[in-house]
DNA sequence: TTTTAATATGTCAAAATGACATTATTAAAT
DNA sequence: ATTTAATAATGTCATTTTGACATATTAAAA
């Protein structure tokens, strides 16, 4: 017999201990990119962040943790989540995720609080006037190989854990890869920002297996100007190189295919 | 400032309103199966069935509703929904997932309770005793089909359609057919198992995609008996299938390649 | 004896893959 | 003017895979 079972009249949502909040983390990955010459052409060095708050008060004051905050009663936790999320980027309207709960008993000093963890996805671009504006502040971008290195306050290093396996599966099944380029992109960025999500990732003849239109349905096409002329970039090579953008096509696999 | 940033001196938990109770709901899914013919030997019709609870007290007295129950502080959600799994089915250590979490507000007239949903994978042969037991009880499978159209409590219609719409995809990219197949299976079995899953599921020369060695590293290998000789049966045809299990190959998709 | 339902193999053109080598482009350096 | 460097793209070709159909196997049932 559980509260389920109870009726209208002896219904009494007290007789039990109820949790003493239910917040919401979100682990804000980005690809940062930054020239790896300053004289010649040439591909940017990319790495995955994540960004982490300097924590002020008890519990574990002077660590860092993931952004997150407490839900209310009048809001969705996807609500919650975005809301923190434009309280530590200022953006909204990105690609953001539930992804899993946290329940192990005190994982929480402050009582019996079960977290609930998002992935959200920004784009470089977003953040950059916000990095300009907090040099040694208490919000900041780590690369994920840093931040595991860190002792994060609660069990923020299992979530993190948890998303980064989350973000390399979903690179590599999903289009994820768009939320880090810009609308019109190169093979060779693609290429970059799988690799850096995903580190093992190595095709040989990529670039004829992505434009190949017959098997993946156009995940990709090439990007034409105004003139119908195809629409090309030289910004990392002197040779141009075709721009792509991603089409609407939603890869379906199979492992029986 | 949340409650994150309260240091130990002016932290109070009670300060803000607290959710009512963090429960567990599941989806247990099976796949039964009846002989489609007394006489002949012919694969049996399969039909993907969830269990339900009619319930007996407020709030939806009368309607049917996914298992479930409340979780306490010393266990974490997936140990409550093992439990709870166990009492409905007597079953324990089977495929059990945590799968998401609803939020909406009002989603439940007792107070603010955010539901933890679970997918749990039951073969049909672990619920054969029960099935013999409640004809006529408040507990039963449905089929998804019957289930979908009739009025479940709370938001539990889309718990499932979402749940359905999560096994679909794992379905295929995944080697959860396993959870619905004995041990040891036919092709014909396996991709009965498929398409009761997923019923838009067709592959032209499946026996021979599947059984290639080379590409999909062995997904599946031939039984072989203690003799050494390969392992088949003739329960579905006249003609003697060979006899498949599962590997311990985990397949691992790509858009990209 | 013939039919039947499921299982399995034969055939063969078309397409995709894998592994390398080669060519193209052109701003920047010399 | 010539060379260099970095990225982009194509050439080649043997090997595999796929797609679409036709054909064979088996033993119980009609």
């Amino acid at each position: 017999m559980d509260q389920f079972t109870e009726n209208a009249f002896n219904y009494d949502a007290g007789k039990y201990r109820t949790p003493d909040g239910a917040p919401a983390d979100i682990v804000i990955f980005t690809i940062t990119s930054s020239p790896r010459s300053t004289k010649k052409k040439s591909l940017p060095h990319r790495q995955l962040e994540i960004l982490l708050i300097e924590r002020k008060g008890w519990p574990f004051a002077g660590q860092w943790a993931l952004p997150g905050g407490f839900s209310n009663e009048k809001e969705t936790l996807l609500d919650c989540a975005k809301r923190e999320l434009a309280e530590e980027t200022g953006v909204d309207s990105v690609h953001i995720e539930y992804f899993n709960a946290y329940s192990t008993p005190d994982r929480d000093p402050r009582g019996w609080i079960i977290s609930h963890a998002f992935v959200a996805l920004v784009n470089e671009k977003y953040l950059e006037k916000r990095k300009a504006a907090d040099d040694a502040a208490d919000v900041r971008l780590f690369s994920v190989e840093e931040a595991l290195k860190m002792e994060l306050a609660f069990d923020h290093r299992q979530i993190l854990l948890d998303s980064l396996q989350q973000i390399q599966r979903q690179m590599l099944t999903t289009t994820i890869a768009k939320e880090f380029l810009p609308e019109e992109f190169t093979i060779g960025e693609l290429y970059q920002v799988i690799q850096t999500v995903v580190p093992s990732f190595e095709e040989k003849n990529f670039i004829r297996k992505i434009t190949a239109t017959r098997s993946r349905q156009g995940l990709i096409e090439e990007v034409r100007g105004h003139d119908g002329e195809l629409k090309q970039s030289n910004q990392y090579s002197q040779r141009a190189a075709q721009l792509y953008r991603f089409t609407d096509y939603v890869p379906q696999l199979s492992i029986y295919s």
